[in-house]
DNA sequence: CGCATACTTGAGCGAAATCAAGGCCTGTGG
DNA sequence: CCACAGGCCTTGATTTCGCTCAAGTATGCG
Protein backbone atom coordinates (compact mmCIF):
# COMPACT_ATOMS: atom_id res chain seq x y z
CA UNK A 1 0.00 0.00 0.00
CA UNK A 2 1.73 2.88 -0.99
CA UNK A 3 1.89 5.98 1.46
CA UNK A 4 0.93 9.30 -0.22
CA UNK A 5 1.65 12.67 1.17
CA UNK A 6 -1.43 13.08 2.80
CA UNK A 7 -0.22 10.13 4.90
CA UNK A 8 3.51 12.44 6.07
CA UNK A 9 0.84 13.86 8.32
CA UNK A 10 1.50 11.22 10.93
CA UNK A 11 5.22 12.57 10.90
CA UNK A 12 4.85 15.78 9.49
CA UNK A 13 2.67 17.95 12.17
CA UNK A 14 3.46 21.51 10.86
CA UNK A 15 3.27 21.92 7.28
CA UNK A 16 3.17 25.97 7.29
CA UNK A 17 7.05 25.44 7.81
CA UNK A 18 8.42 27.59 10.54
CA UNK A 19 11.46 29.75 9.66
CA UNK A 20 14.22 28.67 12.26
CA UNK A 21 18.18 28.85 11.71
CA UNK A 22 17.59 25.05 13.31
CA UNK A 23 16.50 22.81 10.90
CA UNK A 24 13.13 21.20 11.06
CA UNK A 25 13.88 17.35 10.77
CA UNK A 26 10.78 16.96 8.29
CA UNK A 27 11.89 19.76 6.16
CA UNK A 28 15.42 18.14 6.10
CA UNK A 29 13.89 15.00 4.84
CA UNK A 30 11.38 15.70 2.83
CA UNK A 31 12.15 19.33 1.21
CA UNK A 32 10.03 20.66 -1.40
CA UNK A 33 6.94 18.12 0.39
CA UNK A 34 6.31 21.23 2.94
CA UNK A 35 4.67 23.96 1.21
CA UNK A 36 6.52 27.17 1.99
CA UNK A 37 9.05 25.78 3.77
CA UNK A 38 12.50 27.87 3.86
CA UNK A 39 14.42 25.72 6.09
CA UNK A 40 18.19 25.22 4.69
CA UNK A 41 17.90 21.53 2.89
CA UNK A 42 20.96 18.92 3.73
CA UNK A 43 21.04 17.56 0.54
CA UNK A 44 19.03 15.02 0.31
CA UNK A 45 17.52 13.93 -3.56
CA UNK A 46 14.14 15.60 -3.50
CA UNK A 47 12.01 12.85 -3.63
CA UNK A 48 11.76 10.23 -1.32
CA UNK A 49 10.50 6.51 -2.49
CA UNK A 50 7.57 4.48 -0.75
CA UNK A 51 9.62 2.67 1.38
CA UNK A 52 11.42 5.71 2.48
CA UNK A 53 7.70 7.11 3.41
CA UNK A 54 6.78 3.40 4.95
CA UNK A 55 9.82 3.63 6.88
CA UNK A 56 9.78 7.01 8.41
CA UNK A 57 5.93 6.14 9.42
CA UNK A 58 7.33 3.24 11.82
CA UNK A 59 10.26 4.83 13.41
CA UNK A 60 7.92 7.87 14.10
CA UNK A 61 5.11 9.85 15.34
CA UNK A 62 2.96 13.01 16.19
CA UNK A 63 2.87 13.88 19.61
CA UNK A 64 1.20 17.24 21.43
CA UNK A 65 1.48 18.48 24.48
CA UNK A 66 -0.14 21.57 26.98
CA UNK A 67 1.37 24.02 28.74
CA UNK A 68 3.17 22.88 31.61
CA UNK A 69 3.37 19.47 30.31
CA UNK A 70 6.31 17.45 30.66
CA UNK A 71 7.25 15.21 28.00
CA UNK A 72 10.88 14.12 29.31
CA UNK A 73 11.71 13.23 32.83
CA UNK A 74 15.54 13.32 33.81
CA UNK A 75 16.47 9.88 34.52
CA UNK A 76 14.04 7.65 32.65
CA UNK A 77 15.01 5.40 29.85
CA UNK A 78 16.35 7.73 26.96
CA UNK A 79 14.63 5.95 24.59
CA UNK A 80 12.88 8.88 22.21
CA UNK A 81 14.19 11.94 20.48
CA UNK A 82 12.34 14.60 19.50
CA UNK A 83 11.91 17.53 16.65
CA UNK A 84 9.85 20.48 17.74
CA UNK A 85 7.28 21.52 15.25
CA UNK A 86 5.05 23.96 17.02
CA UNK A 87 5.91 25.60 20.71
CA UNK A 88 9.19 26.87 22.94
CA UNK A 89 9.53 23.77 25.95
CA UNK A 90 12.02 24.49 28.62
CA UNK A 91 15.00 22.15 29.49
CA UNK A 92 16.27 22.27 33.29
CA UNK A 93 17.73 20.37 36.25
CA UNK A 94 16.75 20.15 39.58
CA UNK A 95 18.85 19.75 42.55
CA UNK A 96 17.39 17.38 45.35
CA UNK A 97 16.85 20.74 47.56
CA UNK A 98 14.22 22.36 44.97
CA UNK A 99 17.00 24.48 42.98
CA UNK A 100 16.79 24.52 39.24
CA UNK A 101 18.67 25.35 36.51
CA UNK A 102 16.99 25.55 32.88
CA UNK A 103 19.59 24.75 30.68
CA UNK A 104 18.32 25.99 27.87
CA UNK A 105 14.56 27.16 25.53
CA UNK A 106 13.88 24.84 22.65
CA UNK A 107 11.85 25.85 19.81
CA UNK A 108 10.14 25.32 16.39
CA UNK A 109 12.96 23.25 14.36
CA UNK A 110 15.07 22.19 17.75
CA UNK A 111 15.78 18.85 18.89
CA UNK A 112 15.36 17.37 21.69
CA UNK A 113 17.19 14.26 23.47
CA UNK A 114 19.97 14.66 21.37
CA UNK A 115 22.44 14.63 24.75
CA UNK A 116 21.45 11.84 26.79
CA UNK A 117 23.00 8.40 27.56
CA UNK A 118 20.90 5.87 28.24
CA UNK A 119 18.73 8.12 30.53
CA UNK A 120 17.59 11.49 29.80
CA UNK A 121 19.63 13.66 32.09
CA UNK A 122 17.48 16.79 32.15
CA UNK A 123 13.40 17.28 32.18
CA UNK A 124 11.97 18.63 28.88
CA UNK A 125 8.53 20.75 29.88
CA UNK A 126 6.20 22.74 27.52
CA UNK A 127 5.88 26.20 28.17
CA UNK A 128 2.91 26.85 25.97
CA UNK A 129 1.25 24.37 23.97
CA UNK A 130 3.47 22.00 21.38
CA UNK A 131 3.54 19.77 19.31
CA UNK A 132 6.23 17.29 18.27
CA UNK A 133 7.37 14.72 16.27
CA UNK A 134 8.76 11.61 17.91
CA UNK A 135 11.44 9.04 16.99
CA UNK A 136 12.66 6.35 18.37
CA UNK A 137 16.36 6.38 19.52
CA UNK A 138 16.94 2.39 19.13
CA UNK A 139 15.90 3.28 15.24
CA UNK A 140 17.94 6.42 15.24
CA UNK A 141 20.96 4.05 13.49
CA UNK A 142 18.20 3.10 10.97
CA UNK A 143 17.53 6.47 10.35
CA UNK A 144 20.93 7.54 9.97
CA UNK A 145 21.79 4.90 6.96
CA UNK A 146 18.95 5.69 4.93
CA UNK A 147 19.59 9.05 5.61
CA UNK A 148 22.79 9.83 6.10
CA UNK A 149 23.08 13.80 5.33
CA UNK A 150 20.45 13.64 8.56
CA UNK A 151 23.71 12.55 10.42
CA UNK A 152 26.07 15.05 9.21
CA UNK A 153 23.27 17.89 10.20
CA UNK A 154 22.83 16.71 13.51
CA UNK A 155 26.41 17.04 14.19
CA UNK A 156 26.61 20.46 13.11
CA UNK A 157 23.69 21.39 15.50
CA UNK A 158 25.76 19.85 17.89
CA UNK A 159 28.34 21.70 17.64
CA UNK A 160 26.67 24.76 17.69
CA UNK A 161 24.84 23.91 21.06
CA UNK A 162 27.92 23.69 22.72
CA UNK A 163 28.96 27.02 21.14
CA UNK A 164 25.33 28.39 23.08
CA UNK A 165 26.45 26.04 26.06
CA UNK A 166 30.13 27.96 26.61
CA UNK A 167 28.10 30.80 26.34
CA UNK A 168 26.32 30.39 28.90
CA UNK A 169 28.76 28.78 31.38
CA UNK A 170 30.61 32.64 30.50
CA UNK A 171 27.09 34.10 31.26
CA UNK A 172 26.49 31.95 34.33
CA UNK A 173 30.04 32.07 36.17
CA UNK A 174 30.98 35.36 35.40
CA UNK A 175 28.50 38.21 34.59
CA UNK A 176 26.57 40.82 37.10
CA UNK A 177 22.89 40.53 36.90
CA UNK A 178 21.84 42.94 34.81
CA UNK A 179 24.42 41.43 32.30
CA UNK A 180 22.72 38.37 32.26
CA UNK A 181 19.44 40.06 31.32
CA UNK A 182 21.00 41.91 28.72
CA UNK A 183 22.70 39.51 27.45
CA UNK A 184 19.03 37.27 27.53
CA UNK A 185 17.45 39.90 25.72
CA UNK A 186 19.97 40.39 23.11
CA UNK A 187 19.87 36.75 22.22
CA UNK A 188 16.61 36.31 22.21
CA UNK A 189 16.01 39.03 19.85
CA UNK A 190 18.42 37.28 17.37
CA UNK A 191 16.34 34.24 17.67
CA UNK A 192 14.00 33.74 14.39
CA UNK A 193 9.93 34.17 15.32
CA UNK A 194 10.38 35.22 18.32
CA UNK A 195 8.71 38.89 17.33
CA UNK A 196 5.66 38.87 18.24
CA UNK A 197 3.89 41.95 16.68
CA UNK A 198 3.94 44.88 14.70
CA UNK A 199 5.49 46.75 17.52
CA UNK A 200 8.40 45.29 17.54
CA UNK A 201 7.80 43.19 21.03
CA UNK A 202 9.42 40.31 21.89
CA UNK A 203 7.33 37.17 22.66
CA UNK A 204 8.62 35.73 26.22
CA UNK A 205 7.22 32.57 26.25
CA UNK A 206 8.34 31.91 29.87
CA UNK A 207 7.48 33.43 33.19
CA UNK A 208 10.44 35.65 35.62
CA UNK A 209 10.60 32.42 37.64
CA UNK A 210 11.79 30.54 34.46
CA UNK A 211 14.01 33.12 33.55
CA UNK A 212 16.11 33.25 36.39
CA UNK A 213 16.32 29.02 37.06
CA UNK A 214 17.75 30.34 33.34
CA UNK A 215 20.26 32.86 34.51
CA UNK A 216 21.16 31.34 37.79
CA UNK A 217 19.22 34.13 39.37
CA UNK A 218 16.00 34.70 41.65
CA UNK A 219 12.75 36.21 40.29
CA UNK A 220 13.40 39.42 42.60
CA UNK A 221 16.93 39.88 40.77
CA UNK A 222 15.30 39.10 37.49
CA UNK A 223 12.26 41.91 38.33
CA UNK A 224 14.42 44.41 39.27
CA UNK A 225 17.16 44.10 36.32
CA UNK A 226 14.12 44.57 34.05
CA UNK A 227 12.89 47.80 36.65
CA UNK A 228 16.34 49.18 36.24
CA UNK A 229 16.68 48.35 32.33
CA UNK A 230 12.79 50.61 31.78
CA UNK A 231 13.84 52.99 34.29
CA UNK A 232 17.12 53.64 32.08
CA UNK A 233 14.62 53.54 28.91
CA UNK A 234 16.92 50.93 27.06
CA UNK A 235 13.20 48.55 27.32
CA UNK A 236 9.94 48.81 27.81
CA UNK A 237 7.64 45.88 29.29
CA UNK A 238 4.30 45.18 28.53
CA UNK A 239 1.73 42.54 29.19
CA UNK A 240 1.67 39.02 28.88
CA UNK A 241 5.79 38.39 28.94
CA UNK A 242 6.13 41.29 25.92
CA UNK A 243 9.10 43.22 25.98
CA UNK A 244 10.45 45.56 23.61
CA UNK A 245 13.93 46.60 23.06
CA UNK A 246 14.56 50.49 22.96
CA UNK A 247 18.38 50.72 22.41
CA UNK A 248 19.81 47.68 21.19
CA UNK A 249 22.99 48.61 20.86
CA UNK A 250 23.25 50.17 24.46
CA UNK A 251 21.61 46.81 25.61
CA UNK A 252 24.17 44.96 23.59
CA UNK A 253 27.11 46.90 25.11
CA UNK A 254 25.48 46.33 28.63
CA UNK A 255 25.42 42.49 27.99
CA UNK A 256 28.82 42.28 27.84
CA UNK A 257 29.49 40.07 25.07
CA UNK A 258 33.02 38.30 25.26
CA UNK A 259 35.95 39.39 22.80
CA UNK B 1 56.03 5.80 -2.76
CA UNK B 2 54.12 3.64 -0.33
CA UNK B 3 53.36 4.96 2.94
CA UNK B 4 54.35 2.87 5.48
CA UNK B 5 53.64 2.34 9.57
CA UNK B 6 56.43 4.23 10.55
CA UNK B 7 55.21 7.47 8.67
CA UNK B 8 52.23 7.41 10.65
CA UNK B 9 54.42 9.16 13.59
CA UNK B 10 53.09 11.86 11.47
CA UNK B 11 49.81 11.57 12.81
CA UNK B 12 50.20 9.08 15.19
CA UNK B 13 52.25 10.80 18.20
CA UNK B 14 51.57 8.80 21.07
CA UNK B 15 51.77 5.68 20.14
CA UNK B 16 51.46 3.85 24.01
CA UNK B 17 47.83 5.19 23.37
CA UNK B 18 46.66 6.23 26.79
CA UNK B 19 43.31 4.93 28.27
CA UNK B 20 40.44 7.10 27.85
CA UNK B 21 37.16 7.24 27.78
CA UNK B 22 37.16 9.50 24.94
CA UNK B 23 37.81 8.24 22.13
CA UNK B 24 41.31 9.08 20.08
CA UNK B 25 41.36 9.92 16.60
CA UNK B 26 43.78 7.95 14.89
CA UNK B 27 43.09 5.00 17.14
CA UNK B 28 39.81 4.94 15.55
CA UNK B 29 41.14 5.22 12.18
CA UNK B 30 43.53 2.80 12.74
CA UNK B 31 42.84 0.43 15.08
CA UNK B 32 45.35 -2.71 16.00
CA UNK B 33 48.10 -0.59 14.55
CA UNK B 34 48.82 1.69 17.98
CA UNK B 35 50.56 -0.98 20.22
CA UNK B 36 48.50 -1.43 23.27
CA UNK B 37 45.56 0.38 22.21
CA UNK B 38 42.67 0.15 24.26
CA UNK B 39 40.49 3.13 22.91
CA UNK B 40 37.45 1.64 21.54
CA UNK B 41 37.05 1.32 17.84
CA UNK B 42 34.18 2.85 15.85
CA UNK B 43 33.67 -0.07 13.46
CA UNK B 44 36.70 0.70 10.30
CA UNK B 45 38.39 -2.10 8.99
CA UNK B 46 40.97 -3.05 10.31
CA UNK B 47 43.56 -1.87 7.39
CA UNK B 48 43.78 1.04 5.56
CA UNK B 49 45.50 1.06 2.50
CA UNK B 50 48.68 2.87 0.99
CA UNK B 51 46.12 6.02 -0.20
CA UNK B 52 44.47 5.89 3.00
CA UNK B 53 47.25 6.64 4.83
CA UNK B 54 48.85 8.98 1.93
CA UNK B 55 45.11 10.99 2.61
CA UNK B 56 45.46 11.10 6.02
CA UNK B 57 49.51 12.51 5.98
CA UNK B 58 48.08 15.37 3.43
CA UNK B 59 45.03 16.49 5.75
CA UNK B 60 47.09 16.30 9.32
CA UNK B 61 50.40 16.66 11.40
CA UNK B 62 51.23 16.61 14.94
CA UNK B 63 52.37 19.78 17.08
CA UNK B 64 53.63 20.21 20.26
CA UNK B 65 53.29 22.72 22.78
CA UNK B 66 54.89 24.19 26.08
CA UNK B 67 52.83 25.13 28.85
CA UNK B 68 51.26 28.30 28.75
CA UNK B 69 51.28 28.37 25.02
CA UNK B 70 48.18 29.08 23.34
CA UNK B 71 47.25 27.79 20.05
CA UNK B 72 43.53 28.31 19.70
CA UNK B 73 42.61 32.14 19.69
CA UNK B 74 38.94 33.18 20.30
CA UNK B 75 38.00 35.38 16.94
CA UNK B 76 41.18 33.58 15.02
CA UNK B 77 39.95 32.09 11.91
CA UNK B 78 38.51 28.60 12.68
CA UNK B 79 41.28 26.56 10.18
CA UNK B 80 42.16 23.92 12.45
CA UNK B 81 40.64 21.08 14.86
CA UNK B 82 42.76 19.24 17.21
CA UNK B 83 43.03 15.89 18.63
CA UNK B 84 44.95 15.34 22.07
CA UNK B 85 48.10 13.06 22.67
CA UNK B 86 49.56 13.85 25.52
CA UNK B 87 49.16 16.90 28.47
CA UNK B 88 45.96 18.61 29.40
CA UNK B 89 44.62 22.17 28.41
CA UNK B 90 42.07 24.58 29.45
CA UNK B 91 39.95 25.96 27.21
CA UNK B 92 38.46 29.80 28.08
CA UNK B 93 36.25 32.84 26.97
CA UNK B 94 37.33 36.28 28.39
CA UNK B 95 35.14 39.63 28.88
CA UNK B 96 36.55 42.59 27.62
CA UNK B 97 37.38 43.64 31.48
CA UNK B 98 39.40 40.67 32.21
CA UNK B 99 36.87 38.23 33.83
CA UNK B 100 37.91 34.70 32.49
CA UNK B 101 35.77 31.51 32.15
CA UNK B 102 37.30 28.42 31.65
CA UNK B 103 34.63 26.24 30.04
CA UNK B 104 36.58 22.90 30.01
CA UNK B 105 39.70 20.95 30.88
CA UNK B 106 40.58 18.60 27.79
CA UNK B 107 42.91 15.72 28.45
CA UNK B 108 44.26 12.79 26.21
CA UNK B 109 41.75 11.51 23.37
CA UNK B 110 39.60 14.80 23.74
CA UNK B 111 38.98 16.84 20.92
CA UNK B 112 39.45 20.49 20.43
CA UNK B 113 37.70 22.60 18.08
CA UNK B 114 34.70 20.61 17.34
CA UNK B 115 32.28 23.34 18.99
CA UNK B 116 33.35 26.21 16.58
CA UNK B 117 32.06 28.33 13.52
CA UNK B 118 33.99 30.03 11.46
CA UNK B 119 35.74 31.25 14.02
CA UNK B 120 36.75 29.93 17.29
CA UNK B 121 35.10 30.81 20.35
CA UNK B 122 37.43 30.10 22.87
CA UNK B 123 41.08 29.95 23.63
CA UNK B 124 43.10 27.00 24.36
CA UNK B 125 46.06 26.98 26.25
CA UNK B 126 48.45 23.91 27.62
CA UNK B 127 48.67 23.63 30.98
CA UNK B 128 51.56 21.57 30.61
CA UNK B 129 53.77 20.18 28.00
CA UNK B 130 51.21 18.88 25.18
CA UNK B 131 51.27 16.82 22.16
CA UNK B 132 48.59 16.98 19.33
CA UNK B 133 47.25 16.17 16.06
CA UNK B 134 46.05 18.52 13.90
CA UNK B 135 43.65 18.62 11.17
CA UNK B 136 42.58 20.84 8.68
CA UNK B 137 39.13 21.53 8.92
CA UNK B 138 38.23 22.34 4.90
CA UNK B 139 39.53 18.63 4.91
CA UNK B 140 36.85 17.73 7.04
CA UNK B 141 33.82 16.43 5.07
CA UNK B 142 36.96 14.74 2.93
CA UNK B 143 38.28 13.05 5.96
CA UNK B 144 34.44 11.80 7.10
CA UNK B 145 33.31 10.63 3.79
CA UNK B 146 36.58 8.48 3.39
CA UNK B 147 35.97 7.48 7.35
CA UNK B 148 32.26 7.44 7.77
CA UNK B 149 32.57 5.72 10.97
CA UNK B 150 34.41 8.81 12.11
CA UNK B 151 31.68 11.28 11.98
CA UNK B 152 29.34 8.71 13.75
CA UNK B 153 31.53 9.14 16.88
CA UNK B 154 32.11 12.52 16.77
CA UNK B 155 28.33 12.80 17.09
CA UNK B 156 28.28 10.77 20.25
CA UNK B 157 31.34 12.98 21.30
CA UNK B 158 29.55 16.04 20.76
CA UNK B 159 26.79 14.66 22.31
CA UNK B 160 28.41 13.63 25.60
CA UNK B 161 30.30 17.24 25.54
CA UNK B 162 26.24 18.54 25.44
CA UNK B 163 25.51 16.33 28.66
CA UNK B 164 29.14 17.54 30.81
CA UNK B 165 28.16 21.08 29.33
CA UNK B 166 24.54 21.08 31.46
CA UNK B 167 26.29 19.53 34.42
CA UNK B 168 28.46 22.64 34.38
CA UNK B 169 25.92 25.22 33.93
CA UNK B 170 23.96 24.13 36.90
CA UNK B 171 27.12 23.88 38.90
CA UNK B 172 27.26 27.35 38.02
CA UNK B 173 23.96 28.75 37.69
CA UNK B 174 23.24 27.12 41.54
CA UNK B 175 25.64 25.12 43.57
CA UNK B 176 27.36 27.11 46.70
CA UNK B 177 31.47 27.07 46.43
CA UNK B 178 31.79 24.17 47.97
CA UNK B 179 29.32 22.03 46.35
CA UNK B 180 31.31 23.41 43.05
CA UNK B 181 34.63 22.07 44.25
CA UNK B 182 33.79 19.01 46.01
CA UNK B 183 31.21 18.58 42.90
CA UNK B 184 34.51 18.97 40.70
CA UNK B 185 36.86 16.88 42.73
CA UNK B 186 34.44 14.11 42.23
CA UNK B 187 34.32 14.78 38.38
CA UNK B 188 38.06 14.74 38.52
CA UNK B 189 38.39 11.65 40.10
CA UNK B 190 36.19 9.62 37.56
CA UNK B 191 38.23 10.87 34.72
CA UNK B 192 40.63 7.88 33.44
CA UNK B 193 44.78 8.37 33.94
CA UNK B 194 44.11 11.27 36.81
CA UNK B 195 45.64 9.44 39.52
CA UNK B 196 48.99 10.29 39.81
CA UNK B 197 50.59 8.15 42.01
CA UNK B 198 50.05 4.33 44.40
CA UNK B 199 48.98 7.15 47.03
CA UNK B 200 46.09 7.47 45.15
CA UNK B 201 46.65 11.07 45.08
CA UNK B 202 44.85 13.21 42.36
CA UNK B 203 46.83 15.15 39.97
CA UNK B 204 45.29 18.22 39.18
CA UNK B 205 47.05 19.97 36.15
CA UNK B 206 45.80 23.15 37.05
CA UNK B 207 46.07 26.37 39.51
CA UNK B 208 44.12 27.60 41.91
CA UNK B 209 43.32 30.79 39.55
CA UNK B 210 42.21 28.04 36.65
CA UNK B 211 39.63 26.44 39.06
CA UNK B 212 38.40 29.48 40.32
CA UNK B 213 38.11 30.95 36.54
CA UNK B 214 36.40 27.31 35.71
CA UNK B 215 34.14 27.19 38.69
CA UNK B 216 32.63 30.54 38.49
CA UNK B 217 34.62 31.68 41.79
CA UNK B 218 37.66 33.41 43.42
CA UNK B 219 40.86 32.04 44.23
CA UNK B 220 40.32 33.22 48.07
CA UNK B 221 37.08 31.33 48.04
CA UNK B 222 38.34 27.91 46.20
CA UNK B 223 41.00 28.26 48.55
CA UNK B 224 38.96 28.66 51.74
CA UNK B 225 36.66 25.85 50.09
CA UNK B 226 39.18 23.45 49.91
CA UNK B 227 40.77 24.33 53.27
CA UNK B 228 37.15 23.99 54.63
CA UNK B 229 37.04 20.47 53.22
CA UNK B 230 40.30 19.20 54.66
CA UNK B 231 39.70 20.55 57.90
CA UNK B 232 36.38 18.31 58.07
CA UNK B 233 38.57 15.42 56.35
CA UNK B 234 37.04 14.92 53.56
CA UNK B 235 40.48 15.73 51.36
CA UNK B 236 44.33 16.00 52.08
CA UNK B 237 46.21 18.68 50.13
CA UNK B 238 49.53 17.97 48.98
CA UNK B 239 52.51 19.68 47.25
CA UNK B 240 52.19 20.36 43.31
CA UNK B 241 48.64 20.19 43.26
CA UNK B 242 48.39 16.86 44.79
CA UNK B 243 44.91 16.23 46.03
CA UNK B 244 43.82 13.02 48.21
CA UNK B 245 40.12 11.68 48.25
CA UNK B 246 39.54 10.34 51.47
CA UNK B 247 35.84 10.24 52.44
CA UNK B 248 34.32 10.00 48.36
CA UNK B 249 31.57 9.11 49.81
CA UNK B 250 30.45 12.01 51.96
CA UNK B 251 32.25 14.68 49.01
CA UNK B 252 29.97 13.09 46.57
CA UNK B 253 27.00 13.88 49.10
CA UNK B 254 28.15 17.43 49.67
CA UNK B 255 28.61 18.04 45.61
CA UNK B 256 24.89 17.87 45.34
CA UNK B 257 24.71 16.09 42.23
CA UNK B 258 21.56 16.29 40.44
CA UNK B 259 18.79 13.52 41.15
C1' DC C 1 -16.31 39.94 41.34
C1' DG C 2 -13.15 37.32 44.00
C1' DC C 3 -9.48 34.44 44.33
C1' DA C 4 -5.03 32.63 42.84
C1' DT C 5 -0.99 33.32 40.60
C1' DA C 6 2.57 36.26 38.93
C1' DC C 7 5.13 40.24 39.36
C1' DT C 8 7.17 44.29 41.75
C1' DT C 9 9.18 46.69 45.50
C1' DG C 10 11.43 47.31 49.99
C1' DA C 11 14.38 46.05 54.10
C1' DG C 12 17.84 43.36 55.98
C1' DC C 13 21.06 39.62 55.59
C1' DG C 14 24.65 36.62 54.05
C1' DA C 15 27.85 34.11 50.87
C1' DA C 16 31.28 35.22 48.19
C1' DA C 17 34.03 39.14 46.34
C1' DT C 18 37.41 42.44 47.27
C1' DC C 19 41.17 44.33 49.70
C1' DA C 20 45.26 43.38 52.28
C1' DA C 21 48.83 40.82 54.57
C1' DG C 22 51.54 37.10 55.29
C1' DG C 23 53.50 32.36 54.46
C1' DC C 24 55.48 28.90 51.65
C1' DC C 25 57.63 26.79 48.04
C1' DT C 26 61.13 26.93 44.08
C1' DG C 27 64.62 28.41 41.59
C1' DT C 28 68.71 31.47 41.20
C1' DG C 29 72.78 33.53 42.20
C1' DG C 30 76.16 34.83 45.53
C1' DC D 1 74.98 26.60 51.92
C1' DC D 2 72.23 30.61 52.45
C1' DA D 3 69.81 34.96 50.84
C1' DC D 4 66.57 36.70 48.11
C1' DA D 5 62.99 37.23 44.52
C1' DG D 6 58.75 36.01 42.64
C1' DG D 7 55.08 33.08 42.06
C1' DC D 8 51.38 30.83 44.24
C1' DC D 9 48.63 29.92 47.97
C1' DT D 10 46.37 30.84 52.47
C1' DT D 11 44.22 33.61 55.85
C1' DG D 12 41.94 37.68 57.79
C1' DA D 13 39.03 42.07 57.51
C1' DT D 14 35.70 44.46 55.11
C1' DT D 15 32.43 45.29 51.42
C1' DT D 16 28.96 44.23 48.15
C1' DC D 17 25.80 42.08 45.10
C1' DG D 18 22.29 39.31 44.98
C1' DC D 19 19.40 36.37 48.18
C1' DT D 20 15.82 35.95 51.63
C1' DC D 21 11.95 37.48 53.83
C1' DA D 22 7.92 40.29 53.64
C1' DA D 23 4.46 43.16 51.80
C1' DG D 24 1.98 45.08 48.35
C1' DT D 25 0.18 45.35 43.44
C1' DA D 26 -1.16 43.64 38.91
C1' DT D 27 -3.07 40.18 36.07
C1' DG D 28 -5.77 36.52 34.64
C1' DC D 29 -9.32 33.07 35.27
C1' DG D 30 -13.50 30.88 36.99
Amino acid sequence: MPVGRRDLSLVVVNEQAPRRTSINLMDAIMPGLCAGCEARHIGLCAALDDEDLHFLASVARSQSFSRSETFIVEGDDARYFYNINHGTCKLYKDLADGRRQITGFVGVGDFVGLAAHDHYVFTAEALEDVKLCRFDRRELRAVFSRFPALERQLLAIASHELVVAQDQMLLLGRKTAIERIASFLVAWSHREGCVASASGALDLPMSRADLADYLGLTIETVSRALTSLKRQNLIDIGAHHAISIIDAGRLGHLSNADI
